[in-house]
DNA sequence: GTATGATTCAAACAGTCGTCTGAACCACCC
DNA sequence: GGGTGGTTCAGACGACTGTTTGAATCATAC
């Protein structure tokens, strides 16, 4: 069929492109053009601009989320009295969007770039697609973490976590921008997720900063280094 | 002088309006229409649409920077054997940009926004501004983080200090668009620079990720919470 | 074969874009 | 006064934008 052919062929070079270029600064002759097929093909297939966005989105964005509740689905069933870990929990939020990047070879990295400079771009579709595409994902992992970590008001988890996309996008874009000396040029690949994985945990077992569970449990000591 | 005048409301308008809709997004006719000056004003003043966004990066970009090297600096100088607080520095290089925010009134929060944006859109010039007024910040950091965090490589500490940024910047543009139960309404306002100064400093000091420091230093028990 | 519906095509639509021009305006100095 | 240099102005430049059109082409069913 080669209706389909046209429309991925579509979607694959708009999502190369939007992530390159942003979707404001990509126009739909690039797309497909780069795409070998006619202008109008977006129209016929698509629609709108905005629409093919969405298409571009939605490929991917789905089952990433699926292979997230899945996982979590999975440790909640084999986890013991106290639920899964910390670093578990982590690991199924992070590593099906985090292992796209590599099982795709190329296509992903480009994916993976897409979906975080999507996520900065000030549209009301993004927002709209956000808003229903994470809302199951958000309210399942917020409720896995708050059981994992008791010391916590739901408004640190829900805060922390929003730290924890902040990590995320910001090393899907992959970009490094601010020159740290050794920075910006190697790839630590796969290594990366385990670290942010490391990081993370140790972050979201810091105390509570919510001024009642501060006064309640004052100073849990804290690691040091050295 | 009626230049500056010109000048400063152009840079102004620019600024909120990047901030809302990104570079790309927003046009020159928008920009001079609400500063409420003449379309060609940009060019005599700025030369190109780029300049102008040159422009209102520095504005703002190098106060920030300038303060960031000041309180380290006083960090430094007034620091114990020990050298200072892991928080401290973090604090250091946080607050200028996060207070940025509040101090500025309406003015701020456009702007801690238009650097979230900004940083997260696909240009050459942010590439090469971003590149050359941090370099001077970044090489300063790693290096004070490096002599608090002994137990860390100059690769992880450059690594963690680029999911800071992350989570600088994710918080400065604010969307909080992941829909999370009671996530994205409030706005917790000044608490959220110690609550991220708290994620991130345990985060820090997370044990290390290298294959050689972790075999030696075999596990540092973690501190768990419950 | 012809008919039918889906798909592709070149061409044009009305706007908007960043940029530039040349005249008008201004405050200031001689 | 006239002149000078900085600044603002309306208007236009060609290029590019997302979108639409109507005819041409295709595969399939009868």
């Amino acid at each position: 069929m080669s209706t389909n052919d046209t429309k991925d062929r579509i979607i694959s070079a708009a999502e190369r492109l939007f992530a390159e270029r942003g979707f404001a600064g990509t126009s739909l002759r690039t797309v497909t053009s780069e795409a070998g097929v006619n202008l109008a093909a977006v129209h016929y297939h698509f629609g709108t601009k905005d629409a093919l966005l969405q298409a571009v989105f939605e490929r991917r964005v789905a089952p990433v989320n699926k292979q997230r509740l899945q996982r979590l689905d999975e440790l909640e069933r084999h986890a013991g009295a106290n639920g899964p870990e910390l670093e578990e929990v982590l690991e199924a939020f992070l590593s099906p969007i985090m292992h796209l990047k590599r099982d795709l070879e190329g296509e992903g990295m480009v994916w993976s770039r897409f979906i975080g400079r999507v996520y900065s771009e000030p549209l009301e579709i993004v927002e709209k697609l956000i808003h229903e595409k994470f809302e199951e994902v958000g309210r399942r992992f917020v409720a896995a973490l708050a059981s994992t970590l008791p010391h916590l008001s739901d408004a640190e988890i829900v805060e922390r976590l929003q730290f924890t996309i902040g990590v995320m996008i910001h090393t899907l874009i992959d970009l490094h921008r601010i020159a740290l000396p050794g920075g910006g040029t190697q790839d630590r690949g796969p290594a990366t997720l385990p670290h942010m994985i490391r990081f993370l945990a140790a972050g979201f077992r810091a105390p509570s900063t919510d001024d009642q569970a501060v006064a309640a449990s004052k100073r849990i000591p804290q690691v040091r280094a050295s």
